[in-house]
RNA sequence: GGACGGGUGGGUGAGUGGUUAAAACCAGCAGACUGUAAAUCUGCCGCUCCUUGCGGGCUACGGAGGUUCGAAUCCUCCCCCGUCCA
């Protein structure tokens, strides 16, 4: 039985072409994955996503634990089946919300401590608790716990925090090796994907690489990254890592990010990305475009009757002018959201195809540097 | 005709003698957003001048006049609006 991560091709600029097998479908790579983190796209139906050609989507092991429980979503045939999404599913571990719910946690070697932002109770998350829940919902590819912390932090603080990644990398790998076979709604080829962290210290970054591997995940991703530090660091870190990395093993950016750090991320070797941007930023007014962001609340499109982008062929763009959505978005209207969700989404799966298309024909580069030219132009 | 209540910046609406250009909210203008506590958050929001500073000038709480060192706040008259009584 081969591998399900096939490495394709590798184009000079160091950007890579694959396929990864999943239970539930083949994702192309580069692939962007929208996140889903409490089982829906906000704005979007499953239809829709489908139809916009989404491989795989991201979903929130802390939330859906949180709500509606992870045996509630066992019991009904798992997430897939819970939400009718017959595509992929990665299941963040919570190892961001050890991040941004700073102040309602405390961790430990043994694990994070949750006050939960819903009721106030008390929840405590192992790196074998993350497990089991992710295997209760059934998710393609489950992510390690981990410990991202902010940025800037201390030498200290950073090895401290990769350290504690590191252990509990070891423990989820144990427990999921162990467990997976008996969950109920497990499938064997599920798999489960190593965190490197380390901050923004190279050495830091190097040792977590060269420890996760040896772990032999069937993935890795690279965590802590795109919290706040400039983007030349996020490029340098990136680097330093996919350099460690096994080539025949998908690589994860976690979080990243806007188009220009996809383009980034890419020619550093990275195979998958997710982020809030396309969804969060429609839902507040920003909109994508292939000459960079446009802010659809802004008065200047008012009275605006072309497309959101004159090049884009998305039905949003097909079918409504800017002064209508500027209108929807005034208005607070809900298709407002909607419709700059969806038409953001497509945006970036379509640069995902241009992207894979240009390292087929081994022209990553020269596209690169068109669509950043392009982005930096400015929107008419 | 009479009795009350009320008229505040684009709107709603606090304030009832002294850092009040005037709370708060809404509207409006702009910005932020990177493994989603986010359809959220932040800033600005009378006019004007400059050496852009917790800077200067002007205008402003229905209208006119008055009391006072000082009034959106007190007094007088007038004009509107609402409710009730005839």
């Amino acid at each position: 039985m081969g591998f399900p991560f096939e490495h394709l091709k590798t184009d000079p600029s160091g950007a890579r072409l694959g396929r990864l097998e999943t239970p539930h479908g083949v994702i192309d790579t580069p692939a962007f994955m929208p996140v889903g983190t409490a089982g829906t796209v906000k704005g979007l139906t499953q239809q829709t996503l489908e139809e916009l050609g989404v491989q795989i989507l991201l979903g929130n092991t802390y939330h859906l634990f949180l709500r509606p429980g992870h045996e509630l979503i066992r019991q009904q045939g798992g997430l897939h089946q819970f939400m009718a999404w017959p595509r992929a599913i990665l299941t963040d571990s919570g190892g961001y919300q050890v991040f941004s719910l700073a102040d309602l946690r405390k961790v430990t070697d043994e694990g994070v401590r949750f006050r939960s932002h819903l009721d106030g109770a008390e929840h405590f998350l192992t790196p074998e608790k993350a497990v089991e829940i992710q295997l209760a919902l059934g998710a393609d590819i489950l992510m390690v716990l981990d410990e991202c912390i902010e940025y800037p932090a201390s030498h200290e603080r950073a090895a401290a925090a990769a350290a504690r990644t590191q252990d509990w990398a070891r423990r989820s790998l144990d427990f999921f090796l162990a467990n997976r076979a008996s969950a109920a709604i497990g499938d064997p080829r599920q798999m489960l994907f190593g965190i490197v962290q380390g901050n923004t210290y190279a050495d830091l970054r190097r040792e977590s690489a060269d420890q996760i591997v040896e772990l032999d995940f069937a993935g890795y991703a690279i965590g802590g990254l795109a919290v706040g530090e400039p983007p030349a660091l996020t490029r340098e870190m990136t680097a330093e890592v996919t350099a460690r990395l096994p080539a025949d093993r998908p690589r994860y950016l976690m979080g990243v990010g806007f188009p220009e750090d996809i383009l980034d991320a890419v020619a550093n070797g990275i195979d998958m990305m997710d982020c809030v941007l396309p969804t969060r930023n429609a839902r507040n007014g920003c909109l994508f475009t292939r000459r960079g962001r446009l802010v659809i609340k802004n008065a200047r499109y008012a009275s605006d009757p072309r497309p959101v982008d004159e090049s884009c062929e998305c039905p949003v763009c097909r079918r409504y002018s800017r002064a209508y959505l500027r209108h929807l978005f005034m208005a607070n209207e809900i298709l407002g959201a909607v419709l700059n969700t969806h038409h953001n989404l497509y945006f970036y799966l379509e640069l995902m195809r241009q992207i894979r298309s240009a390292i087929a024909r081994g022209e990553f580069a020269a596209f690169a540097a068109g669509a950043r030219e392009q982005l930096g132009a400015g929107v008419e």
